[in-house]
DNA sequence: ACCCTATGCGGATAGTTGTCCATTTAATGC
DNA sequence: GCATTAAATGGACAACTATCCGCATAGGGT
């Protein structure tokens, strides 16, 4: 009884034992018993806690403590706010990427590709805002760079990276420096810039998405 | 002796009486000559610090207890760090402002002003990361959106729209939603992914505004 | 069953941000 | 000069993050 599973989806919370094909500090697997017990009360915690009041109010204090957890076993386990956000996300996050992989086997273009990679990312801004505001709001200082070294963004990097290649080989695109119009391509979507462009301009997902793909399909030359 | 000046560069530090064209929180003119002159102590002690020790090693306790100001003093200049790194900021950006409006008054087509805007945006960012990072940094949680409500993005902002307006009316750029586009415009080029295109990539800048340049000038499509 | 130790625990604590408010002070009108 | 008052002051304080470290314990070895 209580043996350590590596794979298969217990009860739980459902995400703890998924291969860990682009961990987000969901869970380690050679974890003692009682620390994986007080792992999941962490994150139980924090979506309660969340739930109720919003992600934002909420302090790492008072998610230790509605846990019944001390501070040390707490920040132990999650370095910072922004951490065990993104642990809470490792779910949506997988789910994401599988879409994307699966559509990547299909014989789409490249470019194509990347437009709909684009789009559901608009997506999953819209649907995670909160927590992925957390995880930026918690990437400053020492961590400026957390944002774009966390597993997620470097897939998506990754994965665009790869898209870009595959249409300048395949003819689809001209020339470009593809390590560096990556991280461009993916700038316009940064959560800090879509909610204002959401809630302090008032325009809608289609808005920002239409702009984006007239933007990447011709530049500002090309026709409208 | 001692009347407020309103115009005209003063000895001091130089920059506190210029005409408040995009006004970062400087000053105020309707000061008390007291209040103008802790002012001017926070600011020399922030730079002072900043110099000595970089701008995010250094607290706004200490900055206060430098200069020899209380906490609620501090406070009720500079709602906080980003803001106070904001008025060091404000020379600088008035000056890159100027620049900027002067090109404005050429024949140059909109287009290439816009390109020349970006190079130089680059180079704004090369010169005051420090600061712009700890402005970055300030603007969390509550204050999500203040990166984009700052006066000097929003007058960023406001001439992007302006020469992408003209580009199209002018019929150098197909039909453009200009509002939603200008921001995507500006996206590549925030400081955090500046930083770590630079840092954690080791990019030059001239690599950065090239591959900016050619993603506006054809979208991804368009011959290399 | 017992021991040993790597691992984990949790509360105390230091350092920081930002607010509050009783007190002080500059400027204005007389 | 002097009274009045709106503005400004500074330090106490509450909330929070993140680290540290002495103590507890799970789990493998014997």
């Amino acid at each position: 009884m209580g043996e350590r599973v590596e794979s298969g989806a217990g009860e739980g919370s459902g995400y703890r034992f998924k291969v860990p094909v682009l961990d987000l500090g969901a869970h380690g697997p050679g974890e003692r018993r009682d620390a994986a017990e007080r792992r999941e009360r962490v994150l139980w915690a924090a979506r309660e806690l969340f739930a109720e009041r919003g992600v934002a109010a909420v302090s790492m204090y008072e998610i230790g403590r509605y846990a019944g957890v001390g501070q040390g076993t707490l920040y132990r386990r999650y370095e910072h706010k922004g951490a065990l956000c993104s642990a809470l996300l490792a779910e949506s996050a997988e789910c994401f990427a599988g879409e994307i992989r699966e559509r990547a086997r299909s014989e789409e273009p490249a470019l194509a590709q990347l437009e709909h990679l684009l789009v559901r990312l608009a997506g999953f801004n819209e649907a995670n805002a909160p927590l992925l505001g957390a995880i930026r709001d918690a990437a400053g200082g020492e961590r400026r760079s957390g944002m774009y070294r966390n597993p997620f963004y470097q897939w998506l990097r990754a994965t665009v990276v790869a898209l870009l290649s595959r249409a300048v080989t395949e003819g689809e695109a001209g020339t470009l420096d593809v390590e560096c119009i990556a991280d461009m391509v993916l700038a316009p979507l940064n959560i800090d810039l879509y909610l204002y462009q959401r809630e302090g301009l008032d325009m809608e997902p289609e808005r920002i998405t239409r702009s984006l793909r007239r933007l990447l399909a011709s530049g500002l030359r090309g026709a409208g």
